[in-house]
DNA sequence: CTGAGATCCTGTCTGC
DNA sequence: TGCAGACAGGATCTCA
């Protein structure tokens, strides 16, 4: 589900948390998309929070010695409640538990996982992971540098992790519609001045989507249970044969590495 | 090393 | 209404 936009969103809806103490976390089903650690709730129980943080799509939960790191995966989300309000959804798996509120993890589909590691920086899942799009260094040159070694097509290419984080699949055609770069151009062909289209692409849509709290498909909510409004400035997501905004030619789907890929053949050359 | 394809899991929607 | 098949916002693993 979460791409950098919604993981954003989850971050600041619950760094209020930030400060308090996690009296301790009750885990209801470990089999997530990887089994979560043994010793996990042991070494959690009645820390403090220091920090909560986004690196890439995992949000980091800062504690002493240990941190925690959260991924949503495709259809994970957190949930606000007040702790004497003790009802259940299905599919809630983890519960962090405060004084008076708890943080409740949901997620449907389990592609989503909790680690608790020392270093977070070098954790297996976080060394590899590539730039953070709406830093500085994610520039023309970076990628350009980055297309050129690289036999991808583009689409694929900017949702490869190790090479930049955050954009998934809705960002990606976003993105490439308003740099109006065709998402099956081979990355090694693309200029200088197309990679800078692209980057600006990305950083615009991912700062918008931020700022609308996220894009709400089916299901997405924050932890504070809003949606998510970004829906509402897709161009091509989810939009096949309706018609481009730019020409009004219609928006096509096609299937790249397995998934649905949005653009029009017309503006995106 | 790179890249293509299968795979984990559950739920919903579409078409026959 | 039932049922099969496609599809869903991710990303790792295996294999070539």
């Amino acid at each position: 589900m979460p791409e950098l936009p919604e993981v954003e969103t989850t971050v600041r809806a619950i760094n209020g948390f930030e400060n308090s103490t996690l009296e301790k976390i009750v885990i209801h089903n470990r089999n997530l998309r990887w089994k979560v650690d043994k010793e996990l709730e042991a070494l959690v129980a009645n820390k403090k929070i220091y920090k909560i943080s986004r690196r890439a799509k995992y949000i980091i939960i800062k504690l002493d010695v240990y941190s925690l790191m959260l991924h949503l995966g495709m259809s994970g989300k957190l949930r606000i409640q007040n702790k004497k309000d003790n009802f259940f959804k299905k599919h809630d798996h983890v519960e962090f538990i405060f004084k008076d509120k708890k943080i409740i993890f949901n997620d449907v589909r389990r592609f989503g996982s909790l680690h608790i590691t020392k270093n977070i920086n070098h954790h297996p899942l976080i060394s590899n992971l590539g730039i953070e799009p709406l830093s500085r260094d994610f520039n023309k040159d970076y990628l350009h540098a980055i297309c050129a070694n690289s036999k991808l097509n583009i689409k694929k290419l900017l949702m490869d992790q190790k090479k930049i984080v955050g954009v998934g699949n809705i960002y990606a055609s976003e993105s490439l519609f308003l740099a109006s770069v065709n998402p099956l151009r081979p990355a090694m062909s693309l200029n200088v001045s197309e990679c800078y289209e692209i980057i600006k692409a990305i950083k615009k849509v991912l700062k918008k989507a931020i700022k609308m709290g996220g894009t709400t498909l089916k299901d997405f909510y924050s932890a504070d249970g809003s949606e998510g409004y970004f829906k509402l400035n897709l161009n091509v997501y989810g939009l096949e044969k309706k018609p481009c905004k730019k020409c009004k030619h219609q928006i096509k789907r096609i299937v790249i590495g397995q998934r649905s890929t949005f653009f029009c053949e017309i503006c995106q050359i």
